[in-house]
DNA sequence: TTTGAATTGTTGTTTATACAACACTTTGAA
DNA sequence: TTCAAAGTGTTGTATAAACAACAATTCAAA
């Protein structure tokens, strides 16, 4: 146990911060978000930017993984079983969310950002495979998910760097059988 | 002067606290409202409140005449011009966020709310008297203001303790001749 | 009416944050 | 290219705010 319990200051500033981002996220690029901005928006000292985080890149990672993937993920949880249409709506997610992020290649985040995006879908689709198969054996559905996670992020990859003019929906939608025939051969 | 610029701790801290008030107020009675409850909602601790306000009458005084009526102003002078379709708006405003106040009585603190409104009023009816009218003269205008406050408060307070089940809108159209002819006199 | 729980308001101490100033880097226009 | 403006990241000091503890009051339920 690590949890002394943090300083409800800590707790503020760092939603403060975290909130103003993904509120400038959604009016401006990646690329043209400054540290100034965030800080501006968040009505809170620059020097204490630095206090919480260690950059730019270090608050995006940990907005990635704690807020968007993690809302990402309760919404999907409660609402959808893994079919078809499952499949479907988390690609677009993906790619959508790709697309709001810059093409610019600084510190070697974009690695970072796979990793996270790939993490997060990991856990979703475990969660997910664990609700709606009771009888297969837990190692089978971790290493499922682990596939899916991979496969899935893939093709997004496969998705932006070639045809992006292509709808997300229509690119994804010829993989499905193959995905589908998987995990219902597990049930 | 006496503005040597204060310290973005304080400005932050009672923007929260005011926002959250304003947002538990859409929510609950103001008499059901605690300061426990504008401060959990704040994210601030309890003590800090003290440090900002007397008391939660403090508060509602300071929210009454920094905020809720400022930004009724703002809008009303942006898109209206004193006429017969601006004064129901406005008094269906006053009737509206009279409903929204406790009827509990303490500290006297309804006079206060009274005075509020009626200054708040008497600034919005002089810079629309002042907006329209090149001609006459300020103090002329000024006590215009003065009369229009006073009576379309008096009026207010007229719905509130006889008969609410008229609607405001009703309940303020006869008036509205007599107050117009005033106003049209002195262009 | 009595009791216990919740709310109010206050105080001393600790700590996170504001502020100002700094050197360094990046960027964009002359 | 050169220069000014904007952005980054850091530090020492001052201060607002957190925390914990307290007595006093209010309030609902036994």
């Amino acid at each position: 146990m690590t949890s002394s319990k943090t300083d409800l200051r800590v707790i503020r500033t760092r939603k403060l911060i975290m909130d103003s981002f993904i509120t400038l996220s959604s009016k401006k690029e990646f690329k043209d978000i400054t540290v100034k901005d965030i800080t501006t928006e968040a009505m809170i000292n620059r020097a204490t930017f630095y206090y919480h985080f260690e950059d730019i890149y270090d608050l995006l990672e940990k907005v990635l993984s704690e807020v968007l993937l993690i809302n990402l993920n309760d919404d999907f949880l409660q609402h959808n079983e893994l079919n078809e249409g499952a499949f479907i709506i988390l690609f677009k997610a993906i790619t959508n969310f790709q697309k709001s992020l810059s093409n610019r290649c600084h510190r070697g985040y974009e690695e970072t950002i796979a990793r996270i995006i790939r993490e997060q879908l990991e856990i979703i689709f475990y969660k997910m495979l664990l609700k709606q198969n009771v009888t297969t054996e837990n190692e089978a559905l971790k290493m499922t998910a682990v596939i899916l996670s991979w496969g899935i992020y893939g093709a997004s990859i496969e998705w932006r760097t070639s045809n992006q003019e292509i709808q997300p929906e229509e690119f994804i939608k010829p993989a499905i059988p193959y995905l589908m025939a998987g995990i219902d051969g597990q049930k």
